[in-house]
DNA sequence: CACCGAATTGAGAGTGATTCTCATTCCGAG
DNA sequence: CTCGGAATGAGAATCACTCTCAATTCGGTG
């Protein structure tokens, strides 16, 4: 029940909450703007405020539910956390978001940080290129 | 002479943009905000207006003179381009920045980029954590 | 070295994303 | 079912940044 997920996170289960929640999870694929939140809710006639999402989304992001990550710069976006930590390649072209997880580089980066006199809390690796999807190019946001 | 550096760059040799260059110049340790850079032009007497600042500091990227980085969500800042790729880490308590290149981290990228499907264009890798310096955990920025 | 057209600048309005304010509404413990 | 604190929505406000356009500055030219 996603009543109990928002609760166990120690938020109460309101409406808009939930309806937020269930979007998020119909798009676990994607990584989603408040706008994208926004516009999904819209065409499902639930027309939360916009300040709702954003509030909520923000909320979300401290109990741990989603993860806020910046990739292009002007908006941020989200996703639900799957508890498995990853980083994310981005098309240049089309904006798709492909993630992967290397066990090489994440150990690098603990011993650099503890060599250069860091305790190392989080990190992000944003890599940018031009994927070879033949729809790519087409898709410009 | 620094005039040359702008010419070099295709950039008229203009009173603003050699003090925001001289600017950069002498904060060449340090990540700069327009708005920073606009402040440090305040203080000696040079007031631009901040359009200019953002105008000129968007020029300098393009002609490669400076980089952009997102360290922190809201803001940009810059630095220098001294040619040599790096990645940074930075402290989630008192903003300071440090920076470090990895040769297996970005070997290991150019592998994982290709295995997806990508053509590696650019990447931003940044570690947030604690650092170690005793003067940290006052300043907050 | 004065001149001129093109490039640049500055002030302020405009923009897009996000946050704040506060009156109204909703949850859920009792 | 009731009530009080938490949550919501609409719109104003904020923040970082960009645009507009009249006034100014560059720098090659005569």
């Amino acid at each position: 029940m996603q009543s109990d997920e928002l609760k166990d996170a120690g938020l109460k289960a309101t409406q808009p909450r939930l309806k937020i929640l269930s979007v998020l999870e119909q798009n676990r694929d994607q990584h989603m703007s408040a706008e994208d939140v926004y516009r999904a809710l819209m065409t499902t006639g639930d027309d939360l405020g916009l300040a709702t999402i954003y509030r909520v989304l923000t909320q979300f992001e401290s109990a741990g539910l989603v993860i806020r990550h910046h990739f292009a710069e002007g908006h941020a976006v989200f996703e639900l956390d799957s508890g498995e930590h990853h980083d994310h390649i981005v098309c240049i072209d089309c904006g798709r978001v492909t993630e992967f997880v290397d066990t090489t580089i994440e150990r690098r980066q603990i011993r650099i940080a503890k060599e250069h006199g860091f305790r190392l809390a989080d990190h992000s690796l944003v890599m940018h290129g031009h994927c070879e999807r033949k729809s790519c190019e087409h898709r410009k946001r």
